[in-house]
Parts: structure tokens; C-alpha cells; sequence
DNA sequence: GCCGTTTTCGGCCCGACTGTTTTCAGTCG
């Protein structure tokens, strides 16, 4: 998948274009980079299938940037981008992660002072050369300074999982001020996208002021980046920044729809609003000047013609479309799950035991779950073999007898052997109410083989879902070749469920494909993939990367009861 | 550079905050 790496290519060229001036062609130049991102199918594909042609048929791209895409492909290359750089041969990516340097001060600092990269920036503002320059004074010197440290340990965008507690405490904190109205999480937070920049936060407030001055002043905060009436903006100690706004009451839901995006929703919206005569901005929706929306966010998609749309699907894919003609999908509601289907125990790589799983599990309220603990030849995850599983289907029982108001079911998460054949043998797979297969090693195998390996464990009628189908590790790990297609079209065909891994630094599979896998028919399951009893909680990630995969409840067999769980996958 | 029941040319979402300015450009979201 080459969607990304054009992506950034595409991404820097608007940086460069915008150091002339700014200018329509790096508006265009960003866009392409975020359809790209967001791109169900490779471009690769795309192209290969029907050329220039096919390409501009996604809306965006247009000759130049199909032209571009094409060039890339063929040649690796983007002599458009080589042409930029060569004028100004710095470390964009660096140098733009500097809060408050952009592309115009970027190519200034370049001209004036060879500045290149962060060393250099530091250099010379350490020696005091920046100050004089025009525009900038001892100020911005200072604040390039303490920027560039926290450039140097940033780590770009968090985890979701990380950062929503986060979020939430602060929420809480600020909840308690007698001046906070109303207040509500927003930005990429609310649309609970897989890892997230920074949190953004709404208070409704009639005296700003106090609440601007006990947030720049919260525990943790080490820097103020801007302290404003509406707006502050601030950096915490562990490393993300905190966006807060003050609204008006009449404003809250404009605000909210605002501030929670994505952008491209917004411009989206924007434009319906603009055609209709009307203008849609944070303080509300106005016909001449008249506010006639704005206190809540249903009325400000009503007032420009279209149905409510949940901040999951806001990303400009289809959902605008989809709400002027009444046909969104109705989500699966975080409360839909009835059963965990992905829990270790302490007979493999789990630290809890059966009993105190199943405890949790009916806290949780669930009806029931399914003990998948490891059979696997890796010593590290300590797997089960045959007997031990047939052991285990006994201590099953038992815990069963003991504990009233939910179910244990017996499962393994079964590797997957290079060849496609299984860890155990189809004798004790065929005792078992659930088996997840899963590809836990030789990651590195070639496209045709991995996509072989999968569809062949798919094949086995024991096989009733694949776990974390993509393999990839957020942040970390690509996960391995293969063909989605071909996997759907075999999932579909032997009714094995696709897993929603809802493990924070997994999230797997990615929206997009879930949106796939709904549209051929597919169906999924979430599971959080528990190791010990914190795992459990996940289960709100993993609901959330189905939403944003448009996913609806009967598209997710643990939203079934027990006996409807257990009789879908009776073969 | 993209796009079209406002246009194949002339628009393109819109506002807050900062710093260095005497009215605004740059940056950010």
C-alpha cells in the first residue's frame, strides 16, 4: 500500500507551494494527501486497473495530481516535489513540528540564515540571530527555543486508549468549576479516530476568564502556547496538547460541530450550507445575518437539510451523501455487546484465572464469555496443545457449575502454520464452541502465500473467525501482505467472522476494511484480546473502530445472545 | 490544482490568537 507514502509527498509539496504564497494549489496539494490517507483501495490498484482515468474519478483528484500519483508509481519519483525541494533543501518535517513555525517563516529563516533543520534552528537561536530579523522579535526567539525541546520528544499523535482517560480527567476537573456550564470533549477525541493529536475540549461559560485562568494554570501544564477569551491552548508534562473554547450558550451546538471536524466534514457541510444561502460558522447557522441554529448540534444538520450524523462517521466519506438521502446506517451502540470473545487465562499468556475472568465479565454484564487462550508451539505466550485444551474444557465445567448469571464458553485463539494447517488437530477443534485462528508468526511472507495461508485456515469448518486479520501494531508495525479481497470473498463464502481486534495498539481491522467486509456481506466480531482484567474495557475502542466502520448491530454476531452466538456458528 | 442545477473561468470554509505591528501577516485548527 503506497497510499501513504504519496500521502506525505503530497503533504510536503503543499508545505512548499505555500512558502511562495498561499495559494489554492496547497489547499488542493493537503487534500489529495487526506483522501489518499483515507482511501479504502490502493491507488496502485486503482491505477493498474484503469489508469489516469480511474483515478480522477475520486473527487479531489484531478489531471495534475492523477498525473503525480501515476508518476510515483511508475517511477517511485515526484520530480515536481524533487524541483521543490531543491529550491529549498530543508527538513520540512521537522522544522513544521515547531509550534508557530510554518512554511513562510520556514523559507525566511532558510534564505536569511541557511537554517535546514532543528539543529540549525537551535543554533541560531541560541546566538541570538533571530530577534533582529524583520518580523520577529525577542519573543518569538524565546518561543522558537522552548518549541524546539518540545519538538525533540514529540511523538506526533497518541493512542485513542491513551489519550481518552486523559481526556476525560481533565473533563472531570473542569467540571467542577461553578462557571463551567456545559462541557463536552471534541476534535478527533469525540469522532474516536485510532490515535489522536490533541485533545479539544467545549465549555459553555458565561465568565471565560476564570475558566481560561485555572486551565493555563491546571497541574502538568508546561506550556502556554495562547491564552485567549474563547480559546487557550496549552502543553501537559506528558507530552499532548490541550485545545480548550469557551462558547456561549446559543453557540454550544455549532461549536461542537465545529470543533469536532473533521475538517473535510466541515468544508463539507460549509458548502451544502453556502448553496442553501445560509452561512454555518462555530457561533451557529444564519440566513441574513439571523441566527437560526446553534444551541444544539441536531438543529444545525437539520437547518441545512440533513439527517444527524454521529461524530464516528465525520470524516467526509460518504456520510454527507448518505444523510441527505436518508440512508445512514443505524451504529451499533456501545452497550450492544453481549459476550467477550477474546480472553487468555493463566493457562497461557494471561495473568487471571478463569474464575475471576468470568467474575468480571458478568460485572460487566455480559451473558458470556469465551476462554481463547493460546494453542500455540511459542514458548512465550506458554500455548496449549491438544490436551491441556481438553484439561481446560473440564476446568470449564467446573467454573460453570460455580458461577451463576453468565456462561463460559470453550475456545482457543489456534495458530496458523505457515502452511495454512493448524496448530491442533480438527479432533479437539470439533469439542470446542469457538475457535479464533490467528497468524502469529513468519509475518513476512510473500502476499500470495499469507492471503494462501489465511483462506486455507478459513477452509477448516472449525475455523470460525480469524483474529487481528491484519496484524498490523499502530504505530509500529505494517502488518503483513495480503489480499483483503480474496479474504472477504472466502470469509463470505465459509461464514468465518473477521475479528475487530479492540486492543488499543491494534484496533484491527482498520475502518476502512470494516467498511469492506460490511459490504460483501461479512460479519464481524469484538474482541479485546484480554490478558488481564484491564483489557475489558477496550471493548468501547474496538465498538468505536466499528462505528467508524459503519457497522451496524447485526454486522457484529457478539451483539447475539448466547444461544444465537452458539447456533450461528453451528455447522 | 479542483470543480461546476451560480460559472469551462473564477471561485475555493472561516475565525482566533500572537507578535510585531500602527493595520496586519503568519500560524493554527
Amino acid at each position: 500500500m503506497k497510499n501513504l507514502e504519496i500521502a506525505k509527498l503530497f503533504y510536503l509539496m503543499a508545505e512548499f507551494v505555500e512558502m511562495e504564497k498561499t495559494s489554492f494549489i496547497s489547499i488542493a496539494y493537503n487534500k489529495a494527501g487526506r483522501i489518499l490517507e483515507s482511501l479504502e483501495r490502493d491507488a496502485e490498484e486503482i491505477y493498474n486497473k484503469g489508469g489516469i482515468k480511474e483515478l480522477k474519478k475520486i473527487p479531489g483528484i484531478g489531471e495534475g495530481i492523477a498525473r503525480k500519483i501515476e508518476e510515483y508509481i511508475k517511477t517511485g519519483e515526484i520530480k515536481r516535489y524533487l524541483e521543490l525541494k531543491k529550491k529549498c533543501p530543508v527538513d520540512l518535517e521537522k522544522l513544521t513540528s515547531v509550534e508557530g513555525l510554518g512554511a513562510k517563516r520556514i523559507k525566511f529563516l532558510y534564505e536569511e540564515l541557511k537554517v535546514k533543520n532543528l539543529n540549525d534552528l537551535e543554533k541560531v537561536a541560541k546566538a541570538g540571530k533571530i530577534a533582529g530579523l524583520d518580523n520577529f522579535g525577542e519573543k518569538s526567539e524565546k518561543n522558537i527555543l522552548q518549541s524546539i525541546e518540545i519538538a525533540k520528544v514529540d511523538k506526533g499523535r497518541f493512542l485513542l486508549g491513551k489519550i481518552l482517560p486523559r481526556a476525560r480527567n481533565i473533563i472531570n476537573e473542569l467540571k467542577e468549576l461553578p462557571e463551567t456550564e456545559k462541557i463536552n470533549i471534541a476534535g478527533s477525541a469525540r469522532r474516536m479516530k485510532e490515535t489522536v493529536g490533541d485533545i479539544d475540549i467545549l465549555i459553555v461559560s458565561s465568565n471565560p476568564e476564570k475558566i481560561m485562568d485555572y486551565f493555563v494554570k491546571m497541574k502538568g501544564v508546561i506550556k502556554i502556547w495562547a491564552k485567549g477569551e474563547t480559546k487557550s491552548s496549552v502543553r501537559f508534562r506528558t507530552g499532548f496538547d490541550c485545545d480548550l473554547r469557551v462558547v456561549k450558550k446559543e453557540s454550544f451546538g455549532s461549536a461542537l460541530q465545529y470543533f469536532t471536524g473533521s475538517k473535510d466534514h466541515n468544508i463539507a457541510t460549509r458548502r451544502i450550507a453556502i448553496k442553501k444561502k445560509l452561512k454555518l460558522n462555530e457561533y451557529g447557522v444564519y440566513r441574513n445575518n439571523k441566527q437560526i441554529a446553534g444551541k444544539n448540534e441536531e438543529d444545525i444538520y437539520k437547518s441545512i437539510g440533513l439527517h444527524y450524523i454521529e461524530p464516528e462517521l465525520r470524516a467526509n466519506t460518504g456520510e454527507i451523501e448518505a444523510s441527505l438521502e436518508n440512508k445512514l446506517p443505524k451504529l451499533i451502540k456501545y452497550n450492544n455487546i453481549k459476550g467477550e470473545i477474546h480472553c487468555h487465562s493463566d493457562w497461557s499468556d494471561g495473568s487471571a484465572t478463569i474464575e475471576e475472568l468470568a467474575k468480571i465479565a458478568k460485572g460487566i454484564g455480559y451473558q458470556y464469555l469465551v476462554i481463547t487462550d493460546h494453542a500455540s508451539p511459542l514458548g512465550i505466550v506458554h500455548g496449549l496443545d491438544g490436551g491441556r485444551i481438553l484439561k481446560q474444557m473440564k476446568e470449564i465445567d467446573k467454573v460453570n457449575k460455580k458461577i451463576s448469571g453468565i456462561k463460559i464458553l470453550k475456545g482457543t485463539e489456534v495458530d496458523i502454520k505457515a502452511d495454512g494447517t493448524l496448530f491442533i488437530e480438527d479432533s479437539v477443534l470439533s469439542k470446542l464452541d469457538f475457535v479464533i485462528g490467528a497468524v502469529h508468526s513468519g509475518f513476512k511472507m510473500d502476499k500470495e502465500n499469507m492471503t494462501r495461508r489465511i483462506t486455507k485456515a478459513m477452509e477448516n469448518i472449525h475455523v470460525d473467525a480469524i483474529a487481528h486479520p491484519s496484524g498490523r501494531i499502530i504505530k509500529k508495525r505494517e502488518g503483513y501482505q495480503f489480499n483483503f479481497s480474496e479474504i472477504l470473498k472466502v470469509a463470505k463464502k465459509t461464514k468465518t467472522a473477521l475479528e475487530i481486534n479492540a486492543h488499543e495498539s491494534r484496533l484491527d481491522l482498520r475502518d476502512v476494511n470494516i467498511r469492506q467486509a460490511i459490504n460483501t456481506g461479512v460479519k464481524l466480531v469484538i474482541g479485546t484480546d484480554v490478558h488481564n482484567i484491564n483489557y475489558f474495557k477496550m471493548m468501547e475502542l474496538g465498538i468505536a473502530q466499528a462505528r467508524r466502520g459503519w457497522a451496524e448491530k447485526k454486522d457484529v454476531l457478539n451483539t447475539l445472545s448466547t444461544d444465537n452466538f452458539l447456533k450461528y456458528f453451528k455447522k
